[in-house]
DNA sequence: TAAATTTACATCGCGCACGATTTAATCTTT
DNA sequence: AAAGATTAAATCGTGCGCGATGTAAATTTA
């Protein structure tokens, strides 16, 4: 079988994998953030808000890498839930500022155990600890190649 | 500032950067995928099938870990797209075989050359083979304890 | 063999993702 | 300051993903 051909088979791909396991961890958050009625992107989203509580639209979606298509209605669902508000800058107006509410605050409280639970699943593993810093720095060297590949 | 807290910033965690790298992944593949007129899912259950060109939608779902809900509409599309065909099984009504058409099995030709094109982009940048190597272990390693994880 | 259970796929509803376009505000240029 | 360009969000349409449920066929159990 020719090179080319061997390439196409599924085994030897390194995107499906990443593709699948992406989704996997996905799943695997539902149930811890199902009692906080959020979904794992707005998850993500509180992530940034909790680090910093006042932040635009253009900046989550920076940090995110996301745009407005995707984030304004899922900010709107969380407005909704009233976890956050937005606003228009009045410096900028053009501009929406995302805040979160006391009661999205409140929720960090809540979602402090998450990581915890998250990485008792990896302890239990069979990962090494070492293991796990060199694939999650190769992790991020892939994001950065493929950020710096996409913006050329 | 506590453990718990640091945990929940965006840069500590594991599982962004794997959500992140996914879909700029899938978003590297549109340019390369769009002159054959299908998108990533659709291309992954084509790898599937250049492998084995009959196959149900379970044995589809098993290999790429999506369910039916997902497989059933997308092969659909791909079916409007002439490049499979799908019927009932005689042997057992419930299954339903996937098979490529003349045009379906074609487009493997055309495919050959974007493993290629994406292992290009890799060499170029600041991996080095082995630790690709290794990279990819790590990721089908998760994979696998993934799919253990959510199986309980 | 009739009833209960399991299996394979389909359907439904919702929430992302994202390319493409629109709208309004701001900035730049002349 | 008016015209043109740029920027930040919003909107639109399409295609996933997936939990929950439905349907019909096959298998198991009673």
């Amino acid at each position: 079988m020719s090179q080319a051909c061997e390439q196409l088979k599924l085994e030897n791909q390194l995107c499906f994998p990443l593709y699948a396991a992406s989704r996997l961890t996905t799943k695997l958050y539902g149930p811890l953030l199902k009692p906080l009625d959020i979904t794992y992107p707005q998850y993500l989203v509180l992530l940034v808000l909790w680090e910093q509580k006042e932040i635009s639209v253009k900046e989550i979606g920076a940090r995110l890498f996301l745009e407005s298509n995707t984030l304004t209605p899922l900010l709107k669902r969380l407005e909704q839930k009233k976890f956050i508000v937005r606003m228009r800058s009045t410096q900028d107006e053009r501009t929406v500022i995302v805040s979160l509410t006391s009661r999205g605050e409140k929720l960090k409280d809540e979602a402090e155990t998450i990581p915890l639970h998250i990485h008792n699943l990896f302890s239990q593993s069979a990962f090494e600890k070492s293991e796990l810093v060199t694939f999650q720095n190769n992790l991020k060297k892939l994001l950065d190649m493929l950020r710096q590949e996409i913006d050329s």
